[in-house]
DNA sequence: GGGGAACAATACGCTTCCGAAACGATCTGG
DNA sequence: CCAGATCGTTTCGGAAGCGTATTGTTCCCC
């Protein structure tokens, strides 16, 4: 079933959505690095930094900062590739499952409440 | 009817959604912003800096801040409450509505879009 | 084997955001 | 009428993001 959903009824879910993490006091992603952050765990690999930069339309620093500072909390990981020493490779971790797990039950939830 | 989606569903929405906004080089609006605005657009008035900052969980410079931010691109505008001139009223302008209408419609799109 | 291409990271200067605290303006109650 | 409370803004030092340009490796191919 493709999913019907009305412009009022996406709005209010994108409201509860954004309330419930904004509230919750989490990390507080930017939309580019939650965007990475999907794009890794949804797209299959390999993902570099060169694929996503050109992906995602943003310049490649953009992307090595947000590997940092999602790295840093251990949403991903990079390591490099040993076929071509030039190349990084963003992994995914178990803590960032988990986290973009969360993200689509919490979304979901939510849709599930929306009133008729 | 209520709104049937499951998490992967909801994953892949959140990553179609975001990206179209990073890609259309949009004005790139934090979460707590973007809270703010759609929660002046949702529901109802009157919205204060007090009443948003404790509705939302965050400080009253974030809420200043945010008004500062969206205001000087006329997403939303402040008014002295003349009843109560320590009260700020923020409110809905015409570009913001519009601006706010077009993530509803985005979101709804995308949720069409969806494989079943 | 060496010059240039490709890749990720870093440097730089700038802007924006953060939380905590201090500040001015306004209201209110004794 | 004035002392304290309330409200929004501003200030402060620090952290993080941005785009452009540069750097250091690694690869490729003539």
């Amino acid at each position: 079933m493709a999913v019907e959903i009305r412009p009022g009824q996406a709005l209010k879910l994108l409201h509860d959505f954004s309330y419930a993490l904004v509230r919750d006091g989490e990390p507080d992603l930017s939309a580019r690095q939650l965007v990475v952050l999907l794009t890794v765990y949804l797209e299959p690999p390999p993902h570099t930094v060169r694929g996503l930069a050109s992906k995602l339309g943003v310049t490649k620093p953009v992307i090595t900062r947000a590997l940092d500072t999602m790295g840093r909390i251990d949403l991903l990981s990079r390591r490099r590739d040993e076929a071509d020493r030039r190349n990084v490779v963003v992994q995914r971790t178990v803590k960032g499952a988990l986290y973009v797990e969360g993200l689509g039950d919490l979304l979901a939830k939510h849709a599930r409440e929306l009133p008729r």
